[in-house]
RNA sequence: GCCGGCAUAGCCAAGUGGUAAGGCAAGGGAUUGCAAAUCCUUCAUCCCCAGUUCAAAUCUGGGUGCCGGCUCCA
């Protein structure tokens, strides 16, 4: 197996991974806020995760994934007069935050299931961790790393001197002020909250720390991947937005609380743009399956279209983008069903010795998938191998090894189920239809001929007419 | 103002010093009853300017534009 590399935003460059427990990874990527519908560009962080994921499992590392999901709201502002999204989004609803979030919650993992993401071995929920959280804080104020005013906890940033070693951003830098109210509470611009009280929030909890508290925003997830992962862990990841205030906090609350390092490899994806620009609401360009959906793609088409490009460059979403990685992966769908058809050809097959030519093709694959998942030049070699045989120039002995290799591709990528919405036909089924097909083109009846083709067509079944018959695979969207 | 990142054909997107992968779309031809299938074929000097080098899309400097962060956000 070719080395295997990632680009650590810590290092600010692509490094060789090795874990820290030889054949073990523990890996935590920051979910949902589950108060809203997931969109494309959440599905983008997700999958990226995915497939992560599935590349280390792979490579035979038995992998820990937790991901979890932010069902407590947050204050916008330190100032206490911001407003919470949750609970805000919950009140336009008119239900309860907690309905809300159980609501989302359920779409989110829905989305995930259309999707083909694997589940993650834990999920774990900010409000079924606060005596975690609470006990974190505890922890801070007793180390001398956080302070309290009131019932409100803020972590003391001048007593983590690393504070900006993910991010690049210095305290003294930082403009205070600059998009947000300064809070009078905190010693310097830089603090954030631990913890907060305010008895106007729904939900709340009376603890150690006081009556009607609630977490910050980066406590969680400090304490949850503490819980699942331990102190220190593998790799974290995250979109590009969490770099700084969220994942700099993390660092410092988890090293601040227990002296150690706390994540080795830091990962982020790069923001999903929409035709060209920023996804908003406001431009009402934010996407969900459901509107793929109703465009005609299938969420495998999305999930190709994504997974294709690299998850550090920019990604520009556009309906004809989509519908160009539809025709791809449909493409890669019919090579897949073009083999199989060819079972019966297949002469002179060694499972003992790789063709040499998917054996080339599959090292090139593996290369490229390796160097920090460049999933373009990976893909690239899959449709080499897909016109080499298109073209003849792969021998009967060949094609299982082809089999092979696109299974294991699939493995990481699954996008070759081709799906159709017509009714399933035996191979007997389909070589009966193609007689009575052959027959009525004898007898220049194409409009019954063309309408049998359409009906193969619906049970996702391709066929070639030729000077020497016709011939037919399954693979067809 | 400060900190990151990106800029490759109509569209999507690899390539980080040696002369532009791959996909989609489009044009021409073949095959076909027709064709949505398939084959052959055509289609970029890499945002701009200036440097370094025998050689730059790839390095340096300066622009311009876009994205992210300094507020919740993947």
């Amino acid at each position: 197996m070719p080395d295997l590399r990632f680009y650590n935003t810590l290092a600010r460059q692509v490094e060789p991974f090795a874990p820290l427990e030889p054949g073990k990874v523990r890996m935590y990527h920051c979910g949902p806020t589950v108060y809203q519908r997931p969109h494309v560009g959440n599905y983008r962080a997700f999958l990226f995760a995915d497939l992560l994921r599935r590349v280390l499992e792979q490579r035979g590392f038995q992998v820990t994934q937790v991901m979890n999901l932010t069902d407590v709201g947050h204050i916008q502002g330190d100032a206490d007069a911001g407003e919470d999204k949750l609970e805000a989004e919950a009140r336009k609803r008119r239900i309860d935050p907690w309905e809300l979030t159980r609501r989302v919650a359920e779409q989110f993992f829905a989305d995930l299931r259309a999707l083909q993401v694997r589940p993650a071995h834990h999920y774990p929920r900010a409000t079924d961790h606060i005596p975690e959280m609470v006990a974190m804080v505890e922890k801070l104020l007793q180390r001398g790393c956080a302070y309290q005013v009131g019932h409100n906890v803020y972590f003391d940033v001048s007593r983590f001197p690393e504070y900006g070693k993910l991010s690049g951003n210095r305290v003294q830098d930082l403009e205070a002020g600059a998009r947000l109210e300064i809070n009078p509470e905190k010693r310097h611009p830089a603090d954030f909250a631990l913890w907060k009280s305010d008895p106007a929030h729904i939900m709340k909890w009376a603890t150690a720390l006081g009556p009607n508290g609630f977490p910050g925003w980066h406590i969680e997830c400090s304490a949850m991947s503490r819980k699942y992962l331990g102190e220190t862990f593998d790799i974290h990841t995250g979109g590009e937005d969490n770099v700084f205030p969220h994942h700099e906090c993390e660092i410092a609350q988890s090293e601040g609380a227990t002296g150690k390092p706390f994540v080795k490899l830091w990962m982020h994806t790069k923001f999903l743009m929409v035709d060209g620009g920023k996804m908003a609401k406001s431009l009402g360009n934010v996407y969900t399956l459901d509107d793929i959906a109703a465009r005609g793609f299938s969420p495998l088409d999305l999930r190709f279209f994504i997974l294709r490009s690299h998850y550090r460059g920019s990604l520009n979403f556009t309906w004809e983008a989509l519908a160009g990685a539809a025709e791809a992966r449909k493409s890669l769908c019919d090579f897949k069903g073009r083999l199989a058809a060819e079972f019966n050809r297949i002469i002179g097959y060694d499972p003992n010795q790789w063709s040499p030519v998917v054996a080339a093709t599959r090292e090139a694959f593996q290369v490229a998938i390796n160097d920090d998942l460049n999933a373009s030049a990976a893909l690239a070699s899959v449709f080499e191998l897909r016109n080499r045989y298109l073209r003849g120039q792969l021998e009967p002995s060949e094609f299982r090894w082809a089999e092979v290799f696109l299974a294991e591709v699939d493995d990481l990528f699954t996008f070759l189920e081709a799906g159709h919405s017509g009714p399933d036909f035996t191979s007997d089924q389909v070589e009966r239809l193609l007689q009575e097909r052959a027959l009525a083109r004898q007898q220049k009846d194409f409009k019954k001929s063309d309408a049998i083709r359409a009906q193969l067509a619906s049970a996702g079944i391709v066929i070639e007419d030729s000077s020497s018959g016709t011939r037919w695979h399954r693979g067809g969207i």
